[in-house]
Parts: C-alpha cells; structure tokens; sequence
DNA sequence: GCGAGACTGGACCAATCGGTCTAATCCTGT
DNA sequence: ACAGGATTAGACCGATTGGTCCAGTCTCGC
C-alpha cells in the first residue's frame, strides 16, 4: 500500500471523529464508522474493548488536539491577545467553510453519551484544556492572571456560540464577525 | 377526568422537547416519549403523520415559544438593553439551576435530524426569531437599528457559548457572568 | 340514539442497533 | 523456520429502533 498506512486505530478515530462532528454521538452506528475506516468490526473491538463509548472519547480527544494546534498555531506569531483572538477566529472560519465543521466536535460527540457523567467529565477537561492553551498566550503576551483568565473564558463563550449560529445560517462571516467583540 | 385535561398532543409535545433537550434527537426513541407522554404509539402517528421528526419540529417550535416568553419577561420591565439582558442571562441561570438545561434545545433537537436541511432551516428560522425579539426591545429602548442588531447578535452568541460551558462545568455561574460581557 | 370522524390502544414488522465470538492471518523476536 | 501474541475478518446474536396497521372507543352534530 503506497499511499496510505495509517494503521486502523487512528483511521477509526478519525472516521468516528468525523461522523460523530457531523452527525452526533447517536447519529452515529459503528457499522457508519467502520465502513468510513475500512475496518472490520474485530478491529473496533479490539482496540476499544469498551466499543463505541471508548472510540467516542478516543475521538473527542483527538478533536481536542487539533483544536488545540490551531489555538496554539494562532497565538505563536501574534503580538498581542487580540491579534491571535482574531487569527482564530478566521482559521476557524476558513476550517468551517472547507470542511463543514457543523458546530462544536466535543460538544457533538459527548453531550449525549450513554454514561451521562464519564462522557460530561471529560467534556470539561477538555474544555478546561482549550481555555488553559489560551490562557498561557494570553499571560504570555503581557496580561494579568485575572484579565487573561476573564478573556480566555470570554474567548471560549464567542466561539462556542458562533460556531452555533454558523451552523444555523451556514455561513462563516458569524465566526469572522466575532473579532470585533474580542 | 378531574386532573389532567392536557390533551394528548401537547403531553407529546412537551415530553418530547424535555427528552430531546437532555438527550437529544437521536438519544431519544418514541418509545421514550410515549412512556413520558402516558401516550400509545397509534396517537403519536394520528397527530404526527411524520412520526419522529414531525414531532421533533413541533417540539422544537414549543421550545423556541418558551424562550421567546424569557425574553419578552426579561426586557419587559428593562429601562435599558443592559438591564434587561443581564435579567435575561439571570432567569437562564436560575432555570439551568431548576430544570437541568443542558444546552440550547434547539441544537439537541434540530442539529443531528435525519433530513438536515429541513431541520437546519427550523432551527435558522427560530434562532431568527430569538434575535428579532431582543433586537425589538433594544430598538425600543433607544438604540439605533445597527447598534441594536450587533448586541441582539452579541447577547445571543454569549448565551449559547455560555449554555455550553455551565453545561460542561455544570455551573450556572458561567450564565451569570456573561452579564459582565454584554 | 345514531352514525361518522377523531382518537386511542397495542400487536406486529423489517431494519438496524451495539456487541460477542471464533477462525484465519499477519507480524515480530528468536 | 517457527512459535505466539497482535490483529483482522465477518458470521452471528438478542435487543431495540422507527414505523404500520387495524380493531376498538370516544365524541360530536343531527
């Protein structure tokens, strides 16, 4: 194979990341995610023993990490909080517009788990993960802990939001337009 | 029958929207519904020809009639836009609190349907209608037409990036500060 | 009181769900 | 070359899914 050895437990996490984004934790069978992996269902099972909860969190983590090298992708070059807040806010935009991102991925793929609180749990860590990668540029480009904490958490709500009210208009100027509320 | 005279359409409705705004579309099965409803399956069908997703437009229009009353009551007795958005963000505070509201229950119901654009469209059109209401008061309460759509805008992104970070903290106080952001 | 439409009740259905299991195959250290 | 764990392959399972169907019951206008 020339082109493409992936091996099957990142190709199940990333299909899974994909369908649950779109379509959400429920809207997603294993037999979707399997079929979009190339990957008989022995594969799921032995890399995830717990099945489709253990792939969902597997995925949501994934997610997290790309969302993470785009906040941090953002911040590296920018010479003040609101230069990176903005660059953001465009990757973001431009992301939405080629890919489709439909609205927050970790908030598809784990506000409606099974296990209600494992799922809620890890939720929070990763948005605490989010906020805590902005803080750090924040503090780093001069601001005090409480302004840099106030403006993180700021940062997270716009997003959060506009990535909403983009999906229900399809449109990305929502996540463009954030910048002047920064 | 002395006690219940809620006919059995609106127990349907209103069970489906409190199922669908925790677990959302596809977390939910009708059976659920009928369960919480007191409701057999052949009333679901007479009423919702549609089945599911009949119902899942219905409840989400319920839904939307609610907040769009939170609204209404929250800038109702407001002498400025301030005032009454901070009493608007308050009252949704207040009801996470009560009644457990996870996040927007238009995006648990409407953003993973099975025909999307249909559901895509509702959700535009009542996220509008959210809009549109407090663009009303901010217009009335003196702001000129420009001023008043950007904070209308403004105030809905921070309540649905709020929504979802109370939902993760589970934390009402994240609703409560977005007051100092308006 | 009677007939017709609105509504209820629930048996029933094919399809799909997530998950289990075992045989075959691949890979790697010796 | 070979042993043995890691991995793949997919048949198979019971439970549940959304949906259909129709016999019964209620509630009107007449």
């Amino acid at each position: 194979m020339p082109d493409a050895p992936m091996p099957t437990k990142d190709r199940l996490i990333r299909a899974a990341a994909d369908l649950f984004r779109t379509r959400g934790y429920h809207g997603v069978g294993v037999a979707d995610v399997l079929a979009a992996a190339h990957a008989p269902k022995g594969s799921l099972y032995h890399h995830f023993p717990d099945g489709k909860s253990d792939l969902a969190l597997a995925a949501a983590t994934w997610a997290s990490d790309e969302m993470l090298r785009l906040i941090a992708a953002s911040f590296d070059g920018a010479e003040t909080f609101e230069a990176g807040a903005t660059t953001l806010c465009y990757k973001l935009a431009k992301l939405f517009d080629i890919t489709g991102w439909d609205t927050c991925p970790i908030a598809m793929t784990l506000f409606e788990g099974p296990d209600n609180e494992a799922f809620r749990a890890h939720a929070e860590h990763i948005y605490d993960g989010w906020i805590a990668e902005v803080l750090d540029h924040a503090e780093r480009l001069g601001l005090n802990d409480a302004d840099a904490r106030a403006k993180a958490e700021h940062l997270f709500v716009l997003i959060q939001g506009g990535w909403m009210l983009a999906r229900a208009r399809r449109s990305s100027d929502v996540l463009r337009n954030l910048t002047a509320r920064i």
